[in-house]
DNA sequence: CCTCATTGAGTTTTT
DNA sequence: CTCAATGAGG
């Protein structure tokens, strides 16, 4: 019989055989965590007799935890269902569904994603009569979950400025008005199961006793609250096997705190760090170039990836005049990869921010190549899902008032924004819900007319659904509400209605899939025959696994995705593009703490991801905003070794070349001026260092150029004075 | 109350 | 440029 243990490397195996202790695994990019992380549970349930329960499986994605669960199940002959394996969200979602009352939070508490998080921030501000021009919702709602994931209440943040106090005010309020709806948001789902477990002692011990083995994933990408959450899980005497790579962090700028490797180590006295560098993915010389890359950064644990692997070839660097050419370029490769045999979904177009995608998609369509964007809108996220999964949320429980906004007037019923306000002045004057303001008649006249028709339709539609199984509720809803009809005389309303029979689809897998692990917990009041409790469930995966529904994922398409979104993954080829300072690193994260040694984690991310072949790409000009913009190559390129790249098209483009005119626009304003130099062209100046020129005007002793530096910003040079040398 | 036009802002993001 | 959010007019 072959062994779990079969072909796994030293440290790989001394990783899945270490006793009961808690251990910190530092695995590389291509390192075979996922495959450690799964042959020790494996392992411990086949060789040390543990029980499938007593295992507790953290991960970030609804992707990791169910390829987790997809390998156990193929390593063991076990049902894996009601395994807890999962995401933070999701577990902690499972612990407060089974003990809702101790936690405080009615049975059919429901999820707000960020977009109804955000709704509900505008509305209690606007209750409390904030000016969202100098408290912008956003910031309110980003300041909320900072606290909150870093463990804080309101009633606990010591402000330190009028702004801190304002947006506190807001954040007391914010709470106290989701406990009267009875929704939770994404934080608040791990603040809450932290809380109750902190301070229902017996709950505690029970889970406590229960999972002798706690394995996190991806541990460097933990935050404050996740890492507290653990630590009361893990007890005195449970193991946490935390495997991670500091020199992936990428989501420092959410929360996520590296510093948490160090602090485990500490506080549960960590003996054994193993460190896995074996690299089973890329050839040498991207391997080699991301290890030069990343040792530019200060604060590493430290860690080297090698690979038994040949060298392979040169990385490829392209220069091209503007980011239409870039793609052009990219788009030749492409098609050259693909007469080679590459398949499409083997190569994988990446860039730092979404915006850049489009100049790519725009050549990809006109080539005819068939690709997909990760990233975009989401299946739940969708407006006319929404408007039913709102719908299905005033069914569950209509307190909760987000819901109601959402579909009060849609498909409109006459009720405007006046009769809405008078609603949510009855709802305030009251201390209720806006559903009972509305149920007790609060609102007279023509407008209380057209409420009291809302009004019927949802107690029409919660007696109806009663009795129905899921997937017949959906249906019902969906036409009940009219949502149905409404699309059906829209113009663009085929796509949306498509959707709406999607949501039905979703519903009814959903049933057969998944539902029967969340309910039954001991201890727990969860039942997976009740119809409300099904509902929940439901809306609550809608709210968590708001990106797997898409369709078409299964197509030969060439991947197109943020680098944010390839962690994780590995293509035959990859493009890097838009190397360029201020996208690549962005603008916006170089006056932040350590952002450039963020961003540079970010492009080695970007770089490990390539197994075979790897293009990296820049243009010297740019349409962004709506503006031609000039970038300087980005400084990561300068910290690649030039050994490992081949410049492939030096001798095509000359430095200074002017870029070429766009068909059917105006030439890019940059060669007529007077000034002897030209907009786009890389420049260096004895103090300030190497920059790009943005515009110019004037002649003679006249003449000035804008130049932006790298290092100091935006200037304007008089060039009679500035000692400014071609670069 | 609804629709169209103007204005303004615009990293990364999973849950 | 492109989306979202406001404001004027039907």
């Amino acid at each position: 019989m072959r062994s779990l243990l079969d072909g796994l490397n030293p440290q790989q195996l001394a990783a899945v055989t270490l006793p009961r202790e808690s251990a910190l695994i530092l695995a590389g990019a291509g390192s075979g965590k996922t495959r450690v992380l799964t042959t020790r549970i494996a392992w411990l349930i086949q060789e040390k007799q543990l029980s499938p329960m007593g295992v507790l499986a953290v991960t970030f994605t609804n992707k990791a935890s169910r390829e987790m669960l997809t390998r156990i199940g193929a390593m063991l002959p076990i049902n894996t269902r009601g395994m807890w394996v999962g995401t933070f969200h999701g577990l902690c979602n499972r612990m407060l569904r089974a003990h809702h009352r101790e936690a405080g939070l009615p049975q059919a508490f429901q999820i707000l994603d960020s977009a109804d998080q955000l709704a509900l921030v505008k509305r209690v501000m606007r209750a409390l009569n904030v000016d969202d021009e100098r408290y912008p919702p956003r910031q309110a709602q980003w300041f909320i979950n900072g606290q909150k994931e870093a463990g804080w209440r309101a009633s606990a943040v010591m402000p330190t400025d009028d702004l801190e106090r304002r947006f506190n005010e807001v954040f007391e309020a914010y709470d106290r008005q989701c406990q009267q709806e009875g929704v939770v948001d994404f934080a608040e789902l791990l603040l809450r199961a932290y809380d109750l477990l902190s301070r229902n002692e017996p709950l505690r011990v029970h889970y406590q006793s229960r999972f002798q083995h706690i394995l996190v994933d991806e541990f460097q990408d933990t935050n404050k609250l996740q890492y507290a959450w653990l630590k009361l899980l893990a007890g005195r005497d449970n193991a946490i096997f935390a495997v991670g790579d500091d020199d992936q962090s990428i989501y420092g700028f959410r929360g996520a705190d590296v510093g948490n490797m160090a602090a485990f180590e500490r506080d549960f006295a960590v003996r054994h760090v193993i460190k896995l560098e074996q690299n089973y993915r890329s050839h040498g010389n991207i391997l080699d170039a991301a290890n030069a890359l990343i040792s530019r950064n200060r604060e590493r644990l430290g860690k080297n990836l090698w690979t038994a692997d040949e060298r392979g070839e040169p990385l490829r660097v392209y220069e091209a005049p503007t980011d239409t050419d870039e793609a052009g370029f990219i788009v030749d490769e492409v098609k050259s990869l693909l007469r080679e045999g590459t398949s499409a979904s083997e190569i994988a177009l990446l860039y730092r921010s979404n915006a850049q995608s489009r100049v790519l998609e725009h050549a990809l369509f006109s080539a005819g190549i068939p690709y997909r964007v990760y990233g975009g809108l989401r299946f739940f996220e969708r407006q006319e899902v929404k408007h039913a999964l709102a719908y299905l949320r005033m069914v569950a429980n209509p307190e909760d008032d987000g819901a109601l906004l959402r579909v009060i007037n849609f498909p409109a019923r006459g009720i405007g924004a006046r009769s809405i306000e008078h609603l949510q002045e009855a709802g305030r004057a009251r201390g209720s819900s806006l559903w009972q303001a509305a149920c007790g008649g609060a609102v007279t006249g023509k407008a209380g007319t057209a409420i009291g028709g809302f009004v019927r339709l949802v107690d029409g539609l919660r007696t109806q659904c009663a009795g129905l199984k899921l997937p017949e509720l959906v249906t019902h809803v969906v036409e009940g509400s009219g949502l149905k009809d409404h699309y059906q005389t829209e113009k663009d309303g085929a796509e949306r209605n498509e959707n709406l029979d999607e949501l039905v689809n979703a519903a009814a897998t959903f049933v057969t899939e998944a539902i029967y692990e969340a309910g039954a917990e001991e201890g727990g009041t969860t039942d997976p025959n009740d119809p409300l409790a099904a509902l929940s469930a439901f809306l609550a995966h809608a709210s968590l696994e708001a990106g797997e529904h898409q369709a078409g994922a299964g197509q030969a398409a060439l991947q197109l995705m943020t680098v944010h979104a390839a962690k994780g993954l590995e293509f035959q080829a990859v493009f890097i593009s838009g190397l360029e300072e201020g996208l690549f690193p962005h603008d916006n994260s170089l006056d932040e703490n350590e952002g450039v040694e963020e961003e540079r984690r970010l492009m080695y991310v970007a770089i490990t991801r390539a197994r075979r072949r790897l293009y990296l790409s820049h243009a010297q000009s740019r349409m962004l905003h709506g503006q031609t913009r000039y970038h300087l190559p980005s400084r990561f390129l300068e910290e690649l070794p030039e050994a490992l790249m081949k410049r492939i098209n030096a001798s095509r483009v000359a430095p200074w070349a002017p870029p070429p005119a766009r068909t059917g626009f105006p030439p890019p304003m940059a060669s007529r001026n007077d000034t002897g130099w030209r907009v786009g062209q890389n420049v260096m100046h004895p103090k300030f260092g190497a920059g790009v020129i943005v515009s110019a005007e004037g002649r003679g002793a006249d003449a000035r150029v804008q130049v932006n530096f790298r290092d100091a910003g935006l200037k304007w040079l008089a060039l009679e004075y500035a000692k400014l040398t071609p670069a």
